[in-house]
DNA sequence: ATTACTACAGATCGAGTAG
DNA sequence: TCTACTCGATCTGTAGTAA
């Protein structure tokens, strides 16, 4: 059995829904990257599931998507809303190495946090165990402003990725990833313009 | 090649997509539809596709997403926002027959709307000529308030199903559709308060 | 040019079963 | 119990080609 999404999703991404489609099997063909003769066949079958309506002549082929595929497209939707949609982080405050203080007081990181996140920190951070996954999917969903890294005489200094945030849904702050970090992957520090206090010893982020 | 969607929707949908699974190839089979070893066939191949890791025992079996697969159920999810995360219609402002007008103006079609949609409509509508898959599309994604029909001594009055709307993203309106249509399929009716009035002949709806 | 049939190749599936 | 291999059956894909 022919898969939906395996042929639908290269078809609106490139046709849109909501229009209908004149185009050939020979196009398809090299949009799903099969022959010629297995459109004919996938469009054949996706009709007799009743997923589209299929105008065929010796001009082409004309497809519109039925309200089937526009309810089980929609019920997709619904089910990845509810991962991407409203995403959020929770964590549980741990007690931190203050790896995260040693940025934020440090003359020059502290100008470019500045200049870049907006914001005076707090000279103190707030470390967070979260879930890994709910890490990796954030650094997927959201883009981080990067404050590059620099050296001194002495020493060289890492770059900073800072996502933007809220506490609780209410307080403005930021989500720290040191490049040179010791802490263990699921572990992350948020810095703010005034002190962050969680409730029973949780947070609850949210994005902006 | 096995169908990443075919097999990762319904385990999301039964697991969720952040946190790691613990299940056995039997129950999967069961959630798929197809057989033990098919499933067991299937995790091997979307492990080495790098979708998933994958740590099997003689206890059962054990899943975690990996970052591919979130990234391309975002991207899945960013595709589809297009079409549903921001949905409108656009029309064309026709002249039509003034079917509505005898809804709107018909004292107890009048009291029903005023009780159900609570609002007095101006006494006449509006006809515009929209996509007819648009119209599909919003049916799937809304859901209508519908005013009963009722009789009287002479003759029976159809329901109404109406969608609340905006126009032109500041008038609040309803699309009111009658049972007993005369209308072609592409062809909606708006009320409002007040007259509607659109620019250049086309008016945008959004819904609330 | 088209679409789509037939026929065969190649992939996928599940029953039986080992570990 | 569990996973996952083998192997024959079934399904799917494409080349050739008719319409």
């Amino acid at each position: 059995m022919v898969s939906f999404f395996r042929y639908i999703i290269p078809l609106i991404k490139e046709y849109g829904l909501f229009e209908s489609i004149e185009t050939s099997t020979t196009n398809l063909a090299e949009l799903f990257e099969i022959s010629q003769q297995s459109v004919s066949r996938v469009l054949i079958e996706l009709e007799k599931r009743n997923f589209i309506k299929r105008t065929s002549s010796t001009k082409g082929i004309r497809i519109e998507f039925k309200q089937q595929s526009i309810k089980l497209l929609k019920k997709t939707y619904d089910l990845l809303d509810n991962f991407f949609g409203d995403f959020s982080l929770q964590g549980i405050i741990k007690q931190g190495i203050g790896e995260g203080k040693f940025y934020i007081t440090h003359p020059e990181y502290k100008k470019r946090i500045k200049t870049f996140l907006r914001i005076n920190p707090f000279p103190g951070t707030l470390n967070l165990e979260v879930n890994i996954n709910l890490i990796r999917a954030m650094k997927e969903l959201f883009k981080p402003i990067i404050i590059a890294g620099f050296e001194t005489e002495d020493r060289s200094f890492g770059s900073l990725s800072c996502y933007e945030c809220l506490i609780d849904k209410k307080m403005e702050a930021w989500i720290i990833f040191a490049e040179r970090t010791t802490h263990p992957e699921n572990i992350i520090e948020l810095i703010s313009e005034n002190k962050i206090v969680g409730k029973d010893g949780k947070i609850k982020i949210t994005f902006i």
